[in-house]
DNA sequence: ATGGGGATTCCCATCGTTGTAAGGTCAAGG
DNA sequence: CCTTGACCTTACAACGATGGGAATCCCCAT
């Protein structure tokens, strides 16, 4: 299996499986005489789960941790915590960017958008030293 | 007013300063016989705006934009209009970090963060094939 | 043998921010 | 006058993960 292949079966681009191998993530493939890269099934299996883990928005070095406690079938309480630490950061995020959002929707809200330059959202902007101010007049 | 007092007044890193000069979003300050970044009110209050932007989450392409109608005194409507678009983006931002955060949620919940090896959540990260399957079992 | 598709390596760009290094300048105090 | 320390200057690199492209090479089919 080539590294097209192993792309294809996998779901992780090329180019990103030549880089999880060039930071270590994953071990150097095979190669063919050519210089070409091998993969065996199992070595998919690896990038496939690494893949879903992406898609998860775990970052590399947390995957790398997972690919590590998942090889060397370490006990569901280490996982968890990895994946609950993750979770945690996912909510933080979301938390930001939701409040970002709803700010934002607050001054929109207000915004006549029409030909008129006086605008609530530029005022906010422009002007506020507290930052809660929209969120207050709310 | 130098740049650390600017900075001091603008909540804007000096360094991000100095960035934001060399990428052309502020014009370049003007200087000391020494060489020193000299700035007005005015370019702290330029400052001040970028820094509000920014803590809303709008990219430097988009925060360019925002200066430019702020200072021309565009209608609103055009400032309502990047707005919004930077709020659907943030929006979709949410819903996917949301669903991240509860696909694994539901895998989590299943697992017994115990001893033993075996894990919901490793489970499905090896070998689902159907991403929606965690949330499908729900 | 020729062409096309796929492989290789290497470099560059993103986006916003931070760090570091090596220097110049200013103001205060001994 | 000289030192000290805080501040300024430029320039370069790194971050995380990915995409793009160039130049070259390999494999297979016609």
């Amino acid at each position: 299996m080539n590294i097209g292949q192993a792309s294809k079966a996998s779901g992780v681009n090329a180019k990103m499986i030549r880089y999880y191998e060039s930071i270590g993530l994953i071990p150097a493939a095979g190669r063919t005489p050519a210089g070409y890269r091998v993969y065996t099934d199992a070595e998919v299996n690896t990038l496939r789960f690494i893949h879903r883990a992406r898609q998860f928005g775990f970052p590399m070095e947390r995957i790398r941790l997972l690919v590590g406690l998942w090889r060397a079938h370490q006990p569901s309480r280490e996982v968890k915590q990895v994946a609950l630490k993750h979770m945690a950061e996912l909510e933080r995020r979301i938390v930001e960017l939701t409040a970002m959002r709803d700010a934002l929707k607050e001054l929109a809200d207000h915004c006549r958008g029409d030909h008129q330059p006086e605008c609530p959202i530029l005022r906010d902007l422009a002007g506020s030293k507290t930052p809660g101010a929209a969120a207050q007049a709310a």
